[in-house]
DNA sequence: ATTAATCTTGACCATTTGGTCAGATTTTGA
DNA sequence: TCAAAATCTGACCAAATGGTCAAGATTAAT
């Protein structure tokens, strides 16, 4: 009734405190998943991260399952949303740089939560199988269609749509999940520099537009249509 | 003095009990240490998985830490010894071919190989750091040294060196570390098949081969050198 | 100011973990 | 055959781990 004096000077939400902890909590638990999966990884640890004692984190999400559960449902959302739709009628060479670019800066500013999905991967992916098999593949297939498209309508050389799609993974992916190997490898063991990720971006980009015909690149090339060649 | 009636029927080593639960307990240990990494793997799986007795792990390697150093171990000397020397008088389309095809087997083959050494790498390499800054940086330079005279002697077209070598390896590897993901998109909730990685092998040529301007696809092409052009 | 709801936290517990050990068993070599 | 060397293993331990809890502290709402 009586005007209460904030509830929100800001409208900063209901439960701010909740909100800031659970935030606190979130970003703390996705670092230690990272480097360490998620046996590997303590509560312990979780809760030193994100300076609070580890009652608080069990107060908040339970039990560690849950809070893992949490960070990788939070993760498969970036993953699918960050992306613009497209379709058959979208220009193939922009497009798929495009691409390209959003999935580099993903690596490059989202790194631990690439690698939380990477542990989750390699150990056979227990928890979250049903999403790769649901919605995932349906996002594969969706894109690979248009490109499939692309190639019908004699937009871009033939090639395994799928494969493509894996493998731009594979080489965006491997930029945020091994990058400690790429950095000593390229002699800097500090971590990786922007030109680095500058520089694979546009290395990646080359390759798939390459292997796609849409770059008049090594001996000049022109748009024709031919059949698939791929044995050597 | 006495000729000793056997010491080895058949020669198969001094320690033979020795050499046959090492090995045992290697086998197991990489197959605990990819599924778990590190510190998520237990010394009591590794047992189990072995047919073994706990105890019986530590009579042979000690500490649980200088079975996981033994196992990494094993698997660069496998990685760095597993493929022919290359030199630049090769035929740049069937070496690069060669390395694809070997690696690929590899990951094929070994993937709990594979998985062990990306969990290191998620990690950020805490215990092969030298290693990698070290024996595999020489590795990586002496053949990038190589493709880049390739390059000079316009055999192929112009490429970043380095990084055609890492996206040779994501595209590869990452049939091994990921495979629950490609297998359940592609549909097969069981695994991936034979044609499965035989078509990845041949995506992964054709890119690598239209990348250095050797396949005469999309649009047709003869061998000329060009400038490097990068940029979209 | 008062009270209900929310949040905080040290202490605590049962289980799991890496590692040890001493005594038993098997293998080896002459 | 027989003793020395190697192997095996159940029982055990201290430390670490996920999780609980009850009592206090803070915040919110009127």
């Amino acid at each position: 009734m009586t005007k209460s004096k904030t509830s929100a000077n800001s409208n900063d939400g209901e439960g701010r405190i909740r909100k800031e902890n659970m935030k606190k909590i979130l970003q703390a638990a996705e670092k230690v998943f990272a480097a360490n999966g998620f046996r590997g990884a303590t509560t312990a640890d979780i809760a030193d991260e994100a300076g609070l004692p580890k009652a608080n984190i069990h107060y908040y999400f339970g039990t560690k399952a849950k809070l893992y559960r949490t960070v990788i449902d939070d993760i498969v959302e970036l993953w699918l949303s960050s992306f613009r739709e497209i379709s058959e009628d979208d220009d193939p060479a922009s497009t798929l740089a495009d691409y390209i670019r959003a999935k580099m800066e993903l690596s490059q500013n989202r790194p631990e939560a690439s690698r939380v999905f990477a542990n989750e991967l390699i150990r056979g992916a227990p928890r979250i199988k049903p999403y790769l098999s649901g919605d995932l593949k349906e996002w594969v297939d969706h894109k690979a269609s248009i490109i499939d498209k692309w190639i019908e309508q004699g937009k871009i050389a033939p090639v395994d749509s799928r494969k493509l799609i894996f493998h731009i993974w594979a080489m965006t992916q491997t930029w945020a999940d091994f990058e400690v190997q790429w950095s000593c490898i390229l002699g800097n063991e500090n971590g990786l520099q922007q030109s680095d990720y500058e520089n694979a971006t546009n290395a990646i980009i080359t390759t798939v537009l390459r292997t796609c015909g849409l770059l008049p690149t090594p001996p000049r090339v022109t748009d024709i249509e031919l059949p698939i060649t791929t044995q050597l």
